[in-house]
DNA sequence: CATCCGTGGGA
DNA sequence: TTCCCAAGGAT
């Protein structure tokens, strides 16, 4: 399996920016980049960032806020927080190497075992297999595996499958291959299972039961908050506040927030549940948006209002519109930000 | 271990 | 419209 997947790559691997690269920190920052992240998306993002950090001493440098200024609308904001602080024990306390085994770098935050066996394997051949959605969905069909890829003891049996199958003297090179074989050739929908090199030794394709891998056992439920922010404009400025660490959207900036328990569609109601003692001498709801996180679904209202709102607001910072651009903030309220000054 | 953490794209 | 999920990791 190991040599045609190697044959297979040689004819349809893909030109990416980080490839027929070994260096570590290179790969470090596409492997974080790419983690849930489809290609596409990645990879102009990886670009901006070498740009912006062309070596691991400029990222341990950094300020966080220009670093999530460079991941803004990319989500999953904890990856790059992770980074810097990995780039800082790397280049601070650790001479400035790179580890280079396995086991060392998971010890490193935001290193998992996905990201530690191409970092290893790609830098250092280490033949240790990656086990990413891609070799999920490749190994669960060929060996026709039905346990649920989500439990703990299938995801331990598919890593020791997939280490076992790093025999190629250049295991990241059969690392990659075989990531980009479940991407373009054992595919989610319609594999190309009529032109696979694999199809006669392909258990799922002998059962017929192909589209049934990988199985999954979850079923998740979304839940429903709802967000009230408030633009109080004064003269080109407004008020922002920065999140902290233990929610969603970690140290991103947005708009005076009041969460509620339900959906407000009118000043009044809002006014009297929230701010019943407060003076506010106009209110207004300007947009409504809805926005789906992978477990949330949050129902926005953004209101525009005139007296400042001060008292409920911690770590509030008043700034110029033309200073919007210098920080970085959740999709939604970007979207937002755009919409109310462009007008 | 189950749940949390973003966003965009495809069916 | 709704659901799934993509080069996963931390808690």
């Amino acid at each position: 399996m190991t040599e045609q997947i190697i044959k297979w790559y040689n004819k349809n691997k893909r030109d990416l920016p980080w490839r027929d690269n070994k260096d570590p920190y290179i790969i470090w920052v596409s492997e974080i980049i790419l983690q849930q992240t489809q290609i596409k998306t990645g990879i102009p993002y990886f670009k901006k960032f070498i740009k912006k950090f062309p070596n691991i001493e400029s990222l341990a440098n950094s300020q966080e806020k220009e670093l999530l200024k460079i991941w803004e609308g990319l989500g999953y904001y904890n990856r790059a927080l992770n980074m810097l602080e990995t780039a800082k024990i790397i280049v601070f306390n650790l001479n400035n190497i790179f580890p280079n085994k396995y086991q060392d770098l998971l010890k490193l935050k935001g290193i998992g075992s996905y990201t530690a066996a191409a970092i290893s394997s790609i830098c250092f051949d280490q033949k240790i297999g990656v086990v990413d959605g891609n070799v999920y969905r490749v190994l669960t069909r060929y060996y026709n595996i039905e346990d649920p890829i989500n439990q703990i003891g299938t995801k331990r049996k598919i890593q020791e499958i997939a280490n076992k199958l790093v025999t190629h003297k250049k295991p990241g090179l059969y690392n990659q291959a075989i990531m980009d074989f479940g991407s373009i050739q054992c595919k989610k929908h319609e594999p190309k299972c009529d032109i696979c090199p694999l199809k006669n030794k392909c258990k799922s394709f002998k059962a017929n039961t192909v589209k049934f891998r990988p199985v999954k056992s979850n079923k998740k439920y979304q839940k429903k908050r709802y967000l009230n922010y408030f633009i109080c404009c004064n003269k080109k400025k407004i008020i922002i506040n920065q999140r902290d660490s233990s929610n969603i959207w970690k140290k991103l900036y947005e708009l005076p927030l009041i969460e509620t328990n339900k959906e407000y569609s009118t000043i009044e109601a809002l006014q009297n549940d929230y701010f019943k003692n407060k003076k506010v001498s106009k209110m207004q709801l300007l947009q409504k948006m809805t926005h789906h996180l992978s477990h949330q679904k949050l129902i926005i209202s953004f209101w525009l209002i005139e007296s400042q709102l001060n008292e409920p607001i911690l770590k509030q910072k008043m700034i110029h519109i033309s200073e919007i651009q210098n920080f970085p903030f959740p999709k939604p309220i970007q979207k937002f930000l755009q919409l109310f000054f462009n007008k």
